[in-house]
DNA sequence: GGGCAGTTAGTAAGAGAGTAACAACAGAAT
DNA sequence: ATTCTGTTGTTACTCTCTTACTAACTGCCC
């Protein structure tokens, strides 16, 4: 995470809803301070022919003040103006958006009877789902995991407050870090799994959610991370089933 | 400002960077719940051909899941999720953006000897260039608006804090309710000016800090406002003194 | 005249919207 | 079994619009 070029910066504008043009002119003006287009369309390498229309832009956004006079002089407004004003644009238009999204959405279609299983690719995303589920969770949480980042704060948080609720927590991990980590969380009954079962050799996850969800995950070789997870299905309660009969059998307590 | 309808909302979610069909299969399934490419595309009103491509881009993105069945079927994330995702989305772009443009800038070029006056189109522009002019001041700030909606309560409060800070506050309105809101603040002097001064007709504001810069708005029949300012120019001084001559020698206290 | 300012037209390349066709497969009818 | 039918998932392709980029033209001031 080194810092950025001046065309990650260019990238990262356009992202922002800006063409390349707009954003190279808005750099370069910060560069100058102010100036002409001749000015700009050098610093900026744009056509100069383009840089009226691209400014003419940019004033419209609110990044640019233009002088009337001859030749026209650009000057960009401060860079925390220019960010609180993308800023406002963005919410205006997550509000709009959203706004709409919550009047027609309907419930995620009950997590009942269905044999759905999920996949979900990319850690962040799966951190979002093992909070989704332990949040739904009545009864008991089951965690496990061997890499300590799977450990997330915000799941740390919520497993205190559910044990606090009176749910069963129960973490099992291989890893000291992670036992002593949720072991500390009041209510929380840690296990260490017997060293002989294989399949907890690959690193990934684990959930179980009352006796119907349950969220699985692998680590790739290169890192990444990939779960399925199901609630609510008749697949879920089998699976926990399983792995129930082979954890608690050999889990050793501590 | 109504509640959006459903091309606001795709139209706000391509600016938020969505393409339309992504817009449109987001949607569709936050309506659906969950469901197959050919639920989504009678509902998206998208070519059932493009949904897969177009939920795998989505899928990159974070905003739905993916059931591995035959056939395959899919579920959006939470709308809160979906939210925060592209929040962050944002956020770290607008970080990478502005974190190069905050190395590269210069100085907008030091406020003195430019003859430079710069246009600002916009009430809320020029809301912000008022902010900034008054902010730069040390001695003293004259604030005229004959329209209550010109007085932000940002202003308001730095005025207050200007004056506090020991600067000379002066507020010139022909409408009593400007001059009782800002005649509150400590140490503020408000003014009336006389009714056949025709120049005051029009509506907008004027801004006078210290004896070097000046912000002059006029606002359309149209409800639009155009603002210019000058800072440190010669051209200022001389706006600044004619403008004192007619305004002192009249003005009314009160 | 010559250089610079500002404007305009026009081309080229790419992304996205929309259409059409195809192989693989499942279930139903024969 | 076998043919028929409809569906799924994939791919190729067209059309259009935006944007990057080029080139020219007009007017103006020295």
């Amino acid at each position: 995470m080194s810092t950025p070029t001046e065309s990650d910066a260019v990238d990262s504008f356009e992202r922002l809803g800006l063409t390349s043009y707009e954003a190279r002119v808005f750099i370069a003006l910060q560069q100058l301070g102010s100036g002409t287009a001749r000015d700009v369309a050098s610093v900026a390498d744009v056509p100069r022919s383009q840089v009226y229309s691209v400014a003419e832009s940019l004033e419209d956004r609110g990044l640019l003040e233009v002088q009337q006079s001859s030749p026209i002089r650009y000057r960009p407004v401060s860079v925390d103006e220019a960010q609180s004003t993308l800023r406002s644009r963005f919410e205006a238009q997550e509000k709009q958006a959203f706004e709409y999204v919550e009047q027609v959405r309907t419930e995620p279609a009950g997590e009942e009877e269905q044999e759905d299983i999920w996949t979900v690719r990319g850690r962040a995303r799966i951190d979002d789902r093992v909070i989704d589920l332990c949040s739904e969770a009545e009864e008991r949480i089951i965690f496990g995991a061997r890499l300590p980042p799977l450990v997330t704060d915000e799941l740390e948080r919520l497993l205190e407050t559910k044990s606090a609720e009176g749910l069963e927590i129960a973490v099992v991990s291989r890893t000291a870090e992670i036992r002593q980590r949720l072991g500390r969380i009041q209510g929380v009954t840690v296990f260490t799994p017997p060293d002989h079962r294989q399949d907890d050799e690959r690193s990934g996850r684990i959930v179980v959610a009352d006796d119907d969800t349950i969220l699985l995950s692998v680590v790739d070789d290169d890192g990444s991370e990939t779960a399925i997870w199901s609630a609510g299905s008749l697949f879920a309660s089998v699976l926990i089933e399983l792995i129930e009969a082979g954890g608690e059998a050999h889990g050793t307590r501590g």
